[in-house]
DNA sequence: GCCATTGCGGACAGTTTCGGTCCTCAATGC
DNA sequence: GCATTGAGGACCGAAACTGTCCGCAATGGC
């Protein structure tokens, strides 16, 4: 009845022990065993199994002794709970968007691992806060996060791709690739495929990609070019215009700007007793505007000349915006 | 020897099993029972197992037949590899530092979670990235994220904290508490605790604790002031000043302004045909002026008086800093 | 429509593991 | 010292696990 032990006590044992453990660090083996419904003995059999599996659980002996599971050589299966689920989510997304440099493969490989065990419900909320995720520095052509999660799904599990691609000159095509590598380079994401009508690989950019984007059959693996897809990818892309490098000096001392400039920024350069130089590369004007909207002191932009345009047409625009609120609402 | 089996085989397996299906979607029987060195027979038996652990397995038979994870009700165990695990530790950084509205406390807590059992080259490579976390709205006293992390632990394992305090006037003094929860309202975050010497509940504003904060004995948890720690903070700190909510008038009709307005920035209603009205609300005068500079279009601040400040603020930076350019590096 | 492929699952038997009980040690903190 | 708490060996009966052998069912290509 109710009652029925499903008998796969053992590994869904530890399993909950793991579970404990990430819930709470320290556990006396009291609470454990009655928590698990076992005998300490028993327990004490389960935290060294645990053991056997490579994950470390520290003890001590003695009046308030217990247990603890710590870090090992290889990271314990985590076991969230939904919030935590969610969390997670929203945490991945916020950084295969690209707020964080340098891990943006890594964070929409593992959001695609999480999105295929995800339970619907869970899906549900991520979807619904994705929504005021900020992709504050929307650099440029935003790439949609759902086209990528799809494309990334797709070469993980061997699915053909296809999809419309507006190429440089602007001509659209219909192609159906065999995707194997999604690399971030820059600010942009490139997709690395086999091209199946070509029959030779392409690298195609992802912001040129007409949704919608159809999966399907199935292909087997090959071999990347030349050994390495991020490098291929790099090759093909050499051409691409250098990121936007930035060149501003500040008019404050470095002892007063360096605290207030933080390190992504760029590196900072004293020039004398009240300036310094900033250097600095980002994706976008937008960012490179935002940035200087959030300098505390006067400044003076170099390079680029479009940054330039820019801040003057920033300052125009603020200068009208404050005329017309002294001249209307009039509330000093 | 190094042959020698550590007979955890059943549980160890079902391990690998669910680490297989997140590696990949798709398998086929022969390849699973290939990889975990079992027979078909057993691993059907495997993929019962977690099945009535709760973890739906889909399988399909027939020529091109397999088997496939599937979302259930409940997140399986995830198992992730070491680049993984820095993405999810990363992502969970840059969620709980405010950059997402609503999850900070889980992703504070999720992060808390992985961090010990986060292997220490792991926990290395997370802090080389930290460094470039952009907190690109930082959001007036920014909370330092070692602190909210050592805070939420303490929270977790019930460890009292001793910690001086900087109270509203001004006043420092040293403190101990029992801490119980971090609860994050509007863009601060709270600690609610049991102050040991005052033998009273108090909530602590995180951003007025003085560094170090230090960890000290056990202590064991009490029930919350009035069943909820969240509803607790809410009215102890309720007479904290609203959330910055701004008004703006763009210059624009809402068929254009709509597309450009983000969803998070706030809600947008029409004027009439040349002119649209944005509501939003954000943590600070920075983020809001970051807002302003990415608006592409003329506009007019109504509220808050602050903000109409900080537009003449800039526009005459942004002025001088134009003017500046013209006059040195003449370069049209 | 046939047939190869692939998953399903019952039955059986030998082996292994598991869990509880009972016991003695060892470390810790009051 | 003594109470507390973990460590772990020994034992035993019960239960689970694995491999083998089997016929069945669904699928997709020919």
């Amino acid at each position: 009845m109710a009652h029925e032990k499903e008998r796969l006590e053992t590994s869904a044992r530890l399993l909950r022990l793991l579970s404990l453990f990430q819930a709470r660090r320290y556990w006396s083996g009291a609470e454990l065993s009655e928590r698990l419904e076992v005998t300490p003995r028993t327990l004490r059999r389960d935290v060294d199994r645990l053991r056997s599996l490579g994950y470390p659980v520290n003890s001590t002996t003695g009046t308030a002794g217990g247990y603890q599971l710590g870090a090992g050589a290889t990271l314990p299966p985590l076991l969230l709970d939904d919030e935590e689920a969610v969390a997670v989510a929203v945490g991945l997304r916020t950084a295969a968007s690209g707020t964080v440099a340098g891990i943006e493969e890594a964070s929409l490989r593992t959001l695609s691992k999480l999105q295929q065990v995800l339970p619907a419900r869970l899906r549900r909320r991520v979807s619904a806060l994705q929504s005021f995720i900020v992709p504050l520095v929307h650099s440029g052509p935003m790439v949609d996060a759902e086209m990528l999660s799809v494309i990334a799904s797709a070469c993980r599990d061997c699915f053909k791709l296809r999809f419309g691609y507006r190429s440089k000159d602007g001509t659209d095509s219909a192609r159906e690739v065999e995707p194997h590598r999604l690399v971030h380079t820059g600010w942009r994401w490139y997709l690395a495929a086999w091209d199946v009508d070509r029959e030779d690989w392409r690298t195609f950019r992802v912001d040129r990609m007409l949704p919608k984007v159809s999966v399907s059959s199935r292909f087997t693996a090959r071999t990347p070019p030349d050994g390495d897809f991020a490098a291929y990818v790099k090759r093909s892309v050499s051409f691409a215009p250098d990121p936007r490098r930035a060149v501003i000096l500040l008019h404050a001392s470095i002892d007063v700007a360096g605290p207030e400039v933080p390190a992504w920024a760029g590196t900072l350069k004293p020039v004398d007793d009240r300036t310094c130089v900033l250097h600095t590369e980002a994706h976008s004007l937008d960012s490179l505007s935002v940035y200087l909207a959030l300098i505390g002191f006067d400044f003076e932009v170099r390079e680029p000349p479009e940054l330039i345009e820019r801040v003057r047409l920033l300052a125009q625009r603020f200068g009208r915006a404050s005329r017309r609120n002294i001249g209307s609402s009039g509330k000093k």
